[in-house]
RNA sequence: GCGGGUGUAGCUUAGUGGUAAAGCCCCAGCCUUCCAAGCUGGUCAUGUGGGUUCGAUUCCCAUCACCCGCUCCA
């Protein structure tokens, strides 16, 4: 049994476990579906990757000159806030509503139906009796429980009327007879599963003692952790509109197909901003973060060949949102033509502020309006509490504006790591060409950024070596070798992604230089110590 | 959640109802003055749990994980 030649994704998958990027999480105990765990490289590109956002977005940003593409200064800061919140908070979210569901499966249709979605009626034939469901229109719903009771038993449609009806169309939650239920889509009673909570929130619970208080949710997304907090960050900061909160951190989804390597998965961090802006503004600022999200990722080595922006139609769009684009890269595992998403940037207007506020939207309202439930009342209470701003120099009061770039640290750092992978041809000892595995990543992200090598282990190189591997690692992480012939090593360090090789040799001892090999091209320049770290820092940084 | 496939060492594979084989990697030496496969030695494996059997890595069942397709994807 000959396998054919491995896919990329199954060599990087397999490299990814071989170096120590990406284990299988449990592996001893027979692995955790979804669940992936970095090893040491992998957290050092992740981290990598993290920091890199964090430095762009919040560190390094300039609070008071303007950016290109931006229409003025604008102030970002940082939050870190609790996994756990208050429950009602994803109530006013809309991920209750959202991810929260009983459903019931048919085993014959294979299908998947609400189970408060799905209404039938009691019809008797001679002696059989079923309980039609259907998923119709109610005003078409009486003709297609019909339609459907006409079949099941087999009648003529000029023997429809003999048909038996039984009360009127009720919801299958008020039945308790499955065995006697025809789905919508199956021939025979009987197929659908009794009704499961189908909740794509992660339950817990708050407290040693386990009741219905007690029950609190892990935090599907950071955002929110935001919005909640956008008041104290106000009151506390002096920011002034517009300004941006970023936030890095886990999240959990009960994704129900946990698939794709790292790609989907079901705890994966994310890193978001909240950028809050006056609502007349909005559009530019949707536009300009956007195209810098974009940027970002180029500018750290993905191809524009394998990035796509892709804007929402606005048949995709809640209607509250005036945009919504996703930056989407081809993974290697999804089919030709199609991309897996990274980030999305999405303009979320005043929904979220105005949430926590008022009470949760209806998102389906124009304009947007609280939610009611069955009582006349809210559906979810709000906080109650003044999410509106003050503009300290007009007194304009106004809920502002919010765009949401929202980026998967995990997907990001997968992307980088399939971006990079590439096999190429580099000459032996011999001079005969062998092929070679080589990570490409920017040197900002590769997880060691050098490695110092004496050429040889003796002659007092390995002690030189040491010396200058102390110097460097003070700047940046840096992997020392001595071990086999040097150009194994180089190999070795071109399978890790490290950008840079150091190389001592008999000249160092005298005159402080060494040679500096650069990964992709394998060029060797003769460099002072001095140069070379400097050439190192100056890669990183840029 | 459904259907199909796969599971043997860190990786890639071989093989068998009766002692599990190899290459690469890795480790310890030796050799080596710039791009992997010179020498010597060494570590390490049948996903998990049952069943059949004198004996199971092999056959059967279940389970877990991964891959492909469907479904889902706020």
């Amino acid at each position: 049994m000959s396998n054919p030649e491995p896919s990329v994704m199954q060599k990087i998958v397999s490299l990814s476990k071989r170096r120590g990027f990406i284990f299988q999480s449990s592996e001893i105990y027979g692995g955790m579906n979804g669940c992936w765990d970095y090893g040491p490289l992998g957290v050092e590109l992740k981290r990598n990757v993290k920091e890199a956002w964090w430095a762009d977005m919040v560190s390094r940003h300039d609070d008071i000159g303007v950016l290109p593409g931006a229409q003025s200064s604008f102030e970002m800061t940082g939050l870190d806030c609790s996994i756990i919140m208050h429950p009602q908070v994803w109530r006013c979210s809309g991920h209750h509503d959202l991810f929260h569901d009983m459903m019931v499966d048919c085993k014959e249709s294979k299908k998947r139906y609400r189970h408060d979605q799905l209404r039938g009626r009691w019809a008797e034939y001679r002696d059989k009796k079923v309980f039609v469901t259907a998923m119709a229109d109610p005003e078409e719903e009486d003709e297609a429980f019909t339609a459907r009771a006409q079949k099941f038993f087999g009648l003529r449609a000029k023997d429809r009327d003999q048909i038996k009806w039984d009360g009127s169309a009720c919801s299958l939650e008020t039945i308790d007879e499955l065995e006697l239920v025809l789905g919508p889509d199956a021939k025979d009673a009987g197929t659908l599963t009794e009704p499961r909570e189908f909740n794509l929130m992660f339950k817990t619970q708050m407290g040693a003692l386990h009741n219905d208080d007690s029950m609190a949710y892990l935090r599907p997304e950071t955002a929110q952790g935001i919005f909640v907090n956008f008041k104290n960050v106000v009151d506390s900061s002096r920011v002034k509109i517009p300004f941006g909160i970023a936030q890095v951190g886990k999240s959990f989804r009960n994704e129900i197909t946990p698939r794709n390597f790292t790609f989907r998965v079901r705890e994966f961090e994310q890193m978001e901003v909240e950028f809050f802006c006056h609502p007349d503004t909005s559009q530019d600022w949707y536009s300009y973060w956007r195209d810098r999200r974009m940027n970002w990722y180029l500018n750290h080595g993905l191809s524009s060949e394998n990035l796509i922006l892709r804007e929402h139609h606005s048949d995709e769009l809640s209607h509250y949102s005036t945009g919504t684009a996703d930056i989407e890269y081809a993974f290697p595992f999804l089919p030709e033509g199609e991309y897996g998403e990274l980030e999305g940037i999405a303009h979320r207007g005043d929904f979220d502020l105005r949430s926590h506020m008022e009470g949760k939207l209806d998102p389906n309202s124009k304009p947007l309006e609280v939610q009611l439930g069955e009582n006349g009342k809210p559906l979810w209470k709000g906080s109650g509490k003044d999410l509106s701003y003050r503009d300290p120099v007009s007194n304009e009061k106004f809920i502002p504006h919010v765009i949401e770039p929202s980026a998967g640290a995990d997907r990001a750092a997968l992307a980088f790591l399939c971006e990079a992978y590439t096999e190429d041809n580099a000459p032996d000892d011999k001079g005969e060409m062998q092929s070679r595995v080589v990570l490409k990543f920017h040197p900002r992200l590769a997880p060691m950024k050098a490695a110092v090598l004496p050429l040889v282990k003796k002659d007092g190189m390995p002690e030189k070596a040491q010396e200058i591997y102390r110097e460097l690692k003070r700047k940046f992480p840096v992997f020392y070798d001595v071990k086999g012939a040097v150009g194994r090593r180089y190999r070795r360090m071109d399978e890790a992604g490290t950008p840079f090789c150091v190389t001592v040799d008999g000249e160092t001892l005298s005159d402080e230089t060494v040679t500096l090999r650069e990964r992709d091209s394998m060029v060797q320049t003769r460099l002072k110590v001095d140069e070379a770290m400097q050439a190192i820092q100056e890669a990183i940084d840029c």
